[in-house]
DNA sequence: TCCGTTCGATACACGAATGTATCGGATACA
DNA sequence: TGTATCCGATACATTCGTGTATCGAACGGA
């Protein structure tokens, strides 16, 4: 009943790092087997702890999954970021996919993860709506810097506006996250992304299959 | 230890009536909490037997849920093959789209199934290659669709061939179905669908917006 | 250095879920 | 209709995970 029943008045350094390698561990674990197939101990033995050490931070495994992904989204969401203010003033379309793609898909644990979260936020409006508002500033993002260079290269008429396109991108992303969680080929799935954001951001006629090798990856 | 260990030389009839009942229990139950939340106890009480019935029908509830996979996903691709046979020798892309979509985003709650499903394959190779196979399947159908029908609408360059196209649309799918499970919104989700596989299939610049009202669902 | 507070380890009690063994009623087949 | 088999209910033993209460050590401030 610690976490925030009667706030400590001295918190000390220790910890902070305590609560850091519980969410590393978990982190693993998780990745590993699963949300629903871990157990409190389980977390705190493979951080060295004891469930005491769980319990004086947390109260609920729910809460440190929360935590977590709250932790783990954010410095996605700055990379993003950091990835989209790459490039200069104009936009170069197959440059910043590239870095987009790259940030996206890079840990394939976290996307696992990820989707273990989506599971169980799709049951907890509460939860929804936090993977929801961090949905929006990642459209956010990219609608913005798509605005910025509208008419340098147009975006197709059936997705509407900047808005729009930036649905389709966060769509694509999830779309290819599936398949790649399933046959594990982090490489084919960032050529395929690249390909699906070349093929919904230009007007089709233009630029052909770019990246590596194979022209679709089956 | 049954379910396959020794097979039952006679197979009576009311066997085959509670099996389907427990894996239709378990679907309302899969659908409500979530596979990892779900105790074997929880779906014999809503079948309404005890857990003696479970363990002559099944060994784990793994197997039960990989049973419930199958037959609901099996289902599923027949309405889609069925759709797709429901136009003439010629592809109208809009009509197809809108009977695929429909079917596709029928039922929320064997979307948050099949969502659990993947968590649950992504994690197990062997899990994982039923649930591919059964992709490649789902594909293959689109695919061929589009053969049928090309010339009469052209494919984006960028896709690369049928098969690219194939691997778009079930992306566009997936991608759409993350969303629809946050937010619950069905009607928005086919309308975007529809928008997403037009954007792709047609070469941008072609057809406005179609379906209801919103032009950019956000 | 000393002291009051905080942190995490340990031990315990409890509840939940599992798997198995057994039994009586249902069912198919002659 | 009789009977051998099958099916599902019940009861039991056991394991596993949880949550709490308590204690000693670590820590921060004076």
């Amino acid at each position: 009943m610690t976490a925030n029943g009667d706030a400590p008045q001295r918190v000390t350094r220790r910890r902070g790092q305590t609560r850091a390698r519980l969410l590393a561990a978990a982190f693993t674990v998780f990745a590993a087997k699963g949300f629903g197939r871990v157990s409190i101990e389980e977390v705190c033995e493979a951080a060295g702890f004891s469930r005491g050490a769980f319990y004086s931070n947390f109260a609920t495994l729910d809460e440190l999954f929360f935590a977590l992904y709250r932790e783990r989204a954010d410095l996605i969401a700055r990379q993003v970021a950091d990835a989209l203010a790459g490039d200069g003033p104009d936009l170069d379309v197959p440059a910043s996919v590239d870095r987009v793609t790259d940030v996206l898909l890079l840990d394939v644990d976290w996307l696992l993860v990820k989707t273990d979260f989506l599971v169980h936020a799709a049951r907890d409006p509460g939860v929804a709506g936090l993977l929801l508002d961090h949905r929006t500033r990642l459209r956010q993002a990219i609608a913005d810097r798509l605005l910025r260079a509208r008419g340098h290269t147009p975006i197709p008429a059936v997705l509407g506006d900047v808005d729009g396109a930036a649905h389709a991108v966060v769509a694509a992303y999830d779309g290819v996250t599936v398949q790649l969680l399933l046959d594990r080929d982090v490489d084919r799935a960032r050529a395929w992304l690249g390909q699906l954001l070349t093929a919904l951001l230009t007007d089709g006629s233009a630029h052909p299959a770019r990246t590596n090798g194979t022209t679709h990856p089956v």
